[in-house]
DNA sequence: CCTGCCGGTGAAAAGGATTTCACACTGGTA
DNA sequence: TACCAGTGTGAAATCCTTTTCACCGGCAGG
């Protein structure tokens, strides 16, 4: 079996609809239609199709872009292929992709707006079918080529500004208020925060939803205080660092809304640096660490439906691309609060 | 300035070469020229070049692609985008395509030979520059239809049986026996082991260096005993059972060597379940457990080159497409064994 | 002065599929 | 019988770029 194949695959060039064509005495046209589900006599369907199957004949994929003006592929692209947060979500669009023709390919943009540029220039160029999209910038992301040329564009998770496109996203603002809140009601009375970087939309949203539950418990003056608010990049190291600087405070917090799921793992990092752990220090995660059952003590988080966001998104790029044409959605999915015992409260008050 | 771009972007039709050609009053030819490089008059090229900026032209990759018989990316195939062992890879792959002109997708095949398959095809279909795949099966990945036409493939991490292509492993043999010997130089003795499913490369290859190490510090009978092998199936819920099963034996071992890391996960969760911890259980993990300071106690680990792995991978790719014809290779990495404090040895001897 | 060569150029072919359009044929109806 | 509608078919156009090939200059060598 191998060796018939192995035979016949001796042959580099490729077998086209010209070829099968020819071998089952019809014209391209008629194979072409064979294929695509086009009217043809059940016949002659039939000897097209055991004419492609003995040639091995296996359309080209990049023929048919050009003539059609789209690709079967769809592009995800992602700024950190690294954070759990976004394998989950491209889990989910892959699944939801699964159920029709279409395949996905995973772009990571590793948070850098030029390599994002050029994977939109890929898909653009490409002409994939559609993208999907976790902008790595605000601002310097620009969807106008895609969109300019009707190409089916969703933002997910990051919403880039002034983009008229279908977005999913959490809700980040409630998302920080019930944590802080939470914080608070185990007993804790400092609570900082460590926010992604200023400008990002999730990093502002959060730390805004911590002002909220502060202001509602403490009072505007606390709200507005800045002393506990740190700025990082939503990575590892930047999680440590901001950490370290709260710890070294005259009045260090007694608890810690930490704004992505990295900088946690740098926090406790940080923490453990000094010997001390949740619940002796409070620490409330944005997004689920990874593998959170090996951290002893565990700790709650802000559970994000990473998974159901990517599922959310493409089933929207789907609809588009069937050529759905209501107006520009924006889906915001809740959060859930993940709560495990060990952050009960300080451990004196 | 984005309403200029807005305003020339409304024209939903494509800028073609010829559009520029006619602007900067040359023939198609000569503006294809000035993009790839062919000998064009400096004067004219200037004004190829204005023309196109104007324009907004940016090529169409699809065409290109047909006409060359080649596109400008590369597929990576990965079996589980959510293990950091392949998204470390990727990053590696990622950075060493970086310095050409290539872009790298990802596709997760999920340990699905169809799925496989199926970007198997998407990629000769696309006619892709070139393939590095990281086989979910060893005898049902079939890369004949890439080689046939001369694609160049890489296998990495895994090697599909009796494909005659370049590869990147590790030496998972070594890397096994290593493991164990550590596991019986701290004091453990009755050492079992968690494999991967049967059949593939990497199970075996770890479990023969295990063997190899008991063989030599216990004789030909205890590496022969089968009591403590279990083979799983990667996946933290398969090291998860496996572990299980091994607590409920009568005499349970006192050791473990986990043949990958998601089944540590897994191995550990057990653990804990039964109330006990390393090093009072000794656990060895073949590749690292993400974020692994966070794990306490932390454990020991065959650290992986995960990242060097990708990087190598993409090299070997490179040269392929630069032409090389030297006979096909493999390289062989070796891990290195990271001994974290806590594994020292057992609770009592 | 003539020949040969070489660098730059454009017309046209090639790459492989889809899709339009015209046509031939069938079967039913006036 | 003549006509019409409908269906299946193939020739040819189309998608956009790269690349071959022929050609036209100009320049150097004989």
């Amino acid at each position: 079996m191998k060796a018939t194949v192995h035979g016949e695959g001796m042959r580099t060039q490729l077998v086209t609809i010209h070829d099968v064509a020819r071998a089952a005495g019809v014209s391209p046209a008629t194979v072409s239609r064979v294929f695509n589900g086009g009217k043809v006599t059940p016949a002659r369907a039939l000897s097209v199709q055991e004419a492609a199957a003995a040639l091995g004949f296996a359309p080209n994929r990049v023929a048919r872009s050009l003539r059609k003006q789209r690709s079967s592929v769809i592009a995800l692209i992602i700024p950190d292929i690294e954070n759990p947060f976004f394998t989950s979500l491209a889990r989910g669009v892959e699944d939801a992709a699964q159920r029709t023709s279409l395949s996905v390919v995973l772009c990571n943009s590793d948070e850098d707006t030029d390599k994002e540029r050029r994977y939109l220039e890929v898909a653009l160029g490409e002409q994939m079918a559609g993208v999907i999209v976790a902008a790595a910038s605000q601002d310097q992301t620009d969807l106008g080529p895609l969109t300019d040329r009707r190409v089916p564009v969703v933002a997910v998770d990051r919403r880039p500004r002034d983009a008229e496109v279908d977005a999913v996203r959490v809700d980040n603002h409630h998302g920080g208020e019930v944590a802080t809140r939470h914080l608070l009601q185990a007993g804790y009375h400092r609570i900082a925060c460590i926010t992604g970087p200023e400008g990002a939309s999730t990093s502002e949203e959060r730390l805004a939803g911590h002002r909220a539950a502060l202001r509602a418990a403490q009072g505007g003056a606390a709200a507005a205080d800045n002393t506990y608010v740190r700025h990082a990049d939503f990575r590892v190291d930047g999680g440590r660092a901001a950490m370290r600087e709260l710890l070294a405070l005259p009045e260090p917090p007694d608890a810690v809304f930490v704004a992505n799921n990295l900088m946690t793992i740098g926090v406790l990092d940080a923490l453990r640096e000094t010997g001390r752990t949740p619940p002796d220090v409070g620490v409330l995660s944005f997004g689920d660490v990874p593998w959170a059952s090996l951290v002893r003590p565990s700790l709650t988080a802000v559970e994000l439906p990473s998974y159901e966001l990517g599922r959310t998104a493409a089933d929207l790029l789907l609809q588009r691309m069937d050529g759905s044409v209501s107006p520009v959605q924006t889906v915001v999915l809740r959060t859930k609060l993940q709560v495990r015992e060990s952050t009960a409260g300080p451990a004196q008050t």
